[in-house]
DNA sequence: CGTGTAGTTGAGATGCGTCAATAGTTGTGG
DNA sequence: CCACAACTATTGACGCATCTCAACTACACG
């Protein structure tokens, strides 16, 4: 269900304007012509673990990834860090309800993002009906993916994390059987509430059962789809 | 943000038409007229452990409790329960997008809720406009949820994770001192990832150190919250 | 070629799960 | 009101998966 609302989901962006967002990273102005009309961004670019925006900053924006990947996760107090999600070029991130982002959010590798002004929507009444159906999906998608993370989190082994994380990676990914990691392996341990170290010996291990491969430490083969999947029940 | 977006929380339901669910269970008609304007949907009742609906049913109705704890969970391939979320009176559950539910509700103890279909609201067009950002706040609410859930369930230890389900049902409960457990010891681990032994194990030394105290095994009593915040750190 | 960072591997410690026994609670029927 | 059964919760002993600490390797970059 939900079909019908999905239709606000086509791109109402043409609306949107840029404002300026005064920030001292290397910005342009942006007319993304992929879409279905024109969108009117802000261009930002950010080096590997350049942060986007704070826990606790001022909710200004959303995001777009265009390329590159970022990752939103939160700083405990003993300083351990939990990656909450990682978001791949189309996606959306800094979707929060409330004032503040309740997450930080920084560049996996170098990569291009859009942000898009919250307060470029709040000027005339109407546009905000046509545009809740299309934020209305962001939303949505975003809780399945913190729902089925939650579900990866609790109660499973080393293993099954790991095998679900990269199923995962190759679903979102183009190629189901190639993985090319962006994120190193202490953002993975992050991710899966894990060591580095156990994330590593589980890869190996993975691979001394032939149900990957391993040919750097960034790229990983899928030689055996089914028992991956299987692994990750 | 989204402050704007929010306006359209208030309640348009008064659009709402219940539909006849053809249901096994006792139903009457109903108008919720704590709500500002009539909200017209289908109260259903259920016993303790009944489900109110299958993983992969047709995604016909979204709910909110009346009274009751309804559980919202997955069963996985080894038998094992992971519980998603616990609703409390006056919120919303079964909100999925797609045409089937990915998750199973089930009453905790004996609760009521009110079933609203979406096939009433689907007629006539504009209705969905303005029914968007209703919805929008829906899923913002749920998409909070099931990230602190995870937030949780990643890299915690078990005393952690239990003070952090105290201190949860503390903030969304009346009383923030007297917690009545409407959940089962296996809820409770299946929610948090732990086993049964280890709650109760866990609980038992939370009273040890005098920071809750268990007159009845369903009923907690928080004597230093500060404690208990500090240890859910 | 040397240095620094990222990743792998090993050995030991430990927190939580598993299995098992006990205690408490609820409901039913005499 | 008590006796009994059935279920729920607590407690204990032990094993194992994962964490911790540490050494080593591989690779990138000046």
């Amino acid at each position: 269900m939900l079909t019908s609302l999905s239709n606000f989901a086509d791109d109402r962006f043409s609306t949107l304007k840029a404002a300026p967002l005064g920030m001292h990273r290397t910005a342009q102005s942006f007319s993304d012509r992929r879409e279905s009309g024109a969108v009117h961004g802000q261009v930002l670019h950010f080096a590997a673990d350049g942060e986007i925006y704070g826990d606790g900053d001022d909710n200004a924006s959303f995001y777009k990834v265009l390329s590159g990947v970022v990752r939103t996760c939160k700083f405990r107090s003993d300083g351990r860090r939990q990656i909450d999600a990682f978001h791949l070029p189309g996606e959306i991130f800094g979707f929060d309800a409330g004032a503040s982002h309740r997450l930080s959010a920084e560049a996996v590798c170098d990569c291009a993002v859009v942000a898009y002004r919250w307060r470029a929507l709040e000027a005339p009444g109407e546009i905000d009906d046509r545009l809740a159906g299309q934020f209305f999906a962001y939303a949505m998608q975003n809780l399945q993916r913190a729902q089925e993370h939650s579900l990866l989190l609790g109660r499973r082994s080393a293993v099954q994390k790991v095998a679900a994380f990269l199923v995962e990676l190759a679903d979102r990914a183009a190629c189901d059987h190639i993985i090319d990691l962006a994120m190193a392996r202490q953002d993975i341990a992050d991710y899966l509430g894990l060591t580095i170290e156990t994330v590593s010996r589980t890869l190996s291990n993975l691979e001394r059962e032939a149900v990957i491969s391993l040919p750097t430490a960034r790229r990983v083969c899928v030689n055996n789809a089914q028992a991956l999947r299987r692994i990750s029940s």
